[in-house]
DNA sequence: CGCTGCTTTGAACAACTTCAACTTCTGTGG
DNA sequence: CCACAGAAGTTGAAGTTGTTCAAAGCAGCG
């Protein structure tokens, strides 16, 4: 708050980045409205001190008061069974808004934690209701944004309904893949911030299967696994495994 | 089109319902906005002639220019995967709302397939757009029914990802029951639209599964099972099964 | 009446999980 | 800087849950 002009660039601390000026803008809210609306936007978002590893940017059970993008680093989501199991509901990468699915009834649902250093913008729901009343073309991007997730969840509910241990992780590595290159980032070669059991949770399936698959992938020559660092070094066929449930033949000899 | 006072009430065919006297508005778009606000909204509002079981409301690959509201009857939505199976994403009963996953690139992913005769109304995405512009109480209520969507998408999420077979299909006649009770029907007894094909494929199972299921419950007394027609004889039982993966030997004892 | 499509039931099989042991990594304190 | 404890990851073998395959039962309909 309190912004001056210098403010709207980059503030001391090398956090204050206006969205004019900010690489994602065109993942994340204010695509698609006018620059002098920028402006608008730009003074309700708050950039907050970045969060450290295993930080919560907001419990299960808090009132929603803000919206959140993630500017670097990145976050999960999850909720709890009834017997207090962990189900990782998503990972967040840079550009991506969390806290959409608290707006039904002003609660979060989902506990969302830091999985690695990160940075965050913040965005007061009730003014970025009020703004996006008087810029049609920001309430036209909330739609949209909240349309996409729908249909991303659609997606992970054929993924969690229909696939394999196999079409699931390869899956989940070309949306990684995907995802990191959308935002400029190296699609072959990425970390994982992640751990296999959150891989694993995430994709319902058990660690060690994750683990198996992982070799498996490896020696079928697929990806490079180092640890954290994956490098995909067949996309091709990584896409053929995601979709394909058809030509057993095809993956018992690439596979085994 | 062309509403005169009268027509908004009942029209020739006892179809032109006005939202005002709809005793559905209260799960569907009108909750919350004044009288004279729903007055707008019903006059871009178009009852269509109903579908029968089978026919298309959309398909995949149209372009998205109306949202859908059932009136009366069930609805299927469903997309493709690869090979051309069908993975059923929802089913969508009197007072909810479809399409919304199609906002986000304007065209849909999925299938709409009516399940049964079902009446619908049909709402003009771009006049809707306009109009929530206008009336800040239709744009809340068009957030809060994306949110609610997105939350039971991550619901669905926890139970694919995390639950049995049993679990599932608890939850599933439990999510039905109270959907229905809600719309004014009877939550204990009631008819399934859908074929256990169906079922079993939304929840990600095979038939045969399914099947078993459904005689086993009916076994351990928590349901009656007459060909479509289900009446839960015991809630309390259901409710434990669809969170409990807790105690197994309380479900041997209940269900073998 | 005899289809056809949906549902149910049984038995064999497969995929993934669970359990258990071992290895590798990480970070903390001496 | 090393040692050590705990966490995270990998690997093998046994066990389950749910699938697949096959066949029979049933309702609706021309």
């Amino acid at each position: 708050m309190s912004e001056t002009p210098e403010s709207k660039v980059i503030d001391l601390k090398g956090l204050q980045i206006a969205c004019q000026s900010c690489g994602l803008h065109e993942l994340c809210l204010p695509m698609g409205i006018h620059p002098d609306e920028m402006d608008r936007l730009d003074t309700i978002i708050k950039r907050r001190r970045p969060l450290h590893r295993n930080d919560f940017l907001y419990h299960s059970g808090d009132t929603l008061t803000s919206l959140y993008a993630v500017r670097s680093g990145s976050i999960k989501t999850y909720s709890l069974t009834g017997e207090g199991e962990e189900q990782i509901i998503g990972f967040h990468l840079p550009g991506e808004l969390l806290g959409l699915d608290a707006i039904h009834d002003g609660g979060h649902h989902c506990s969302a934690r830091a999985l690695e250093t990160t940075s965050i913008c913040e965005i007061p729901f009730e003014d970025l209701e009020s703004l996006a009343q008087e810029i049609p073309g920001l309430q036209h991007q909330l739609f949209r944004l909240m349309s996409k997730e729908l249909q991303s969840d659609e997606h992970f509910m054929l993924v969690l309904g229909k696939k394999t241990s196999e079409e699931r992780l390869s899956n989940f590595l070309i949306s990684l893949s995907t995802r990191f290159s959308q935002r400029g980032f190296s699609g072959t070669e990425f970390n994982l911030s992640m751990s296999r059991n959150d891989i694993a949770n995430y994709l319902g399936l058990a660690v060690e299967t994750v683990s198996r698959l992982f070799t498996r992938f490896q020696n079928a020559g697929l990806i490079q696994v180092n640890r954290k660092l994956i490098a995909i070094k067949n996309l091709e066929g990584l896409n053929e495994l995601a979709g394909a449930k058809c030509k057993k033949v095809d993956k018992s000899i690439v596979l085994r």
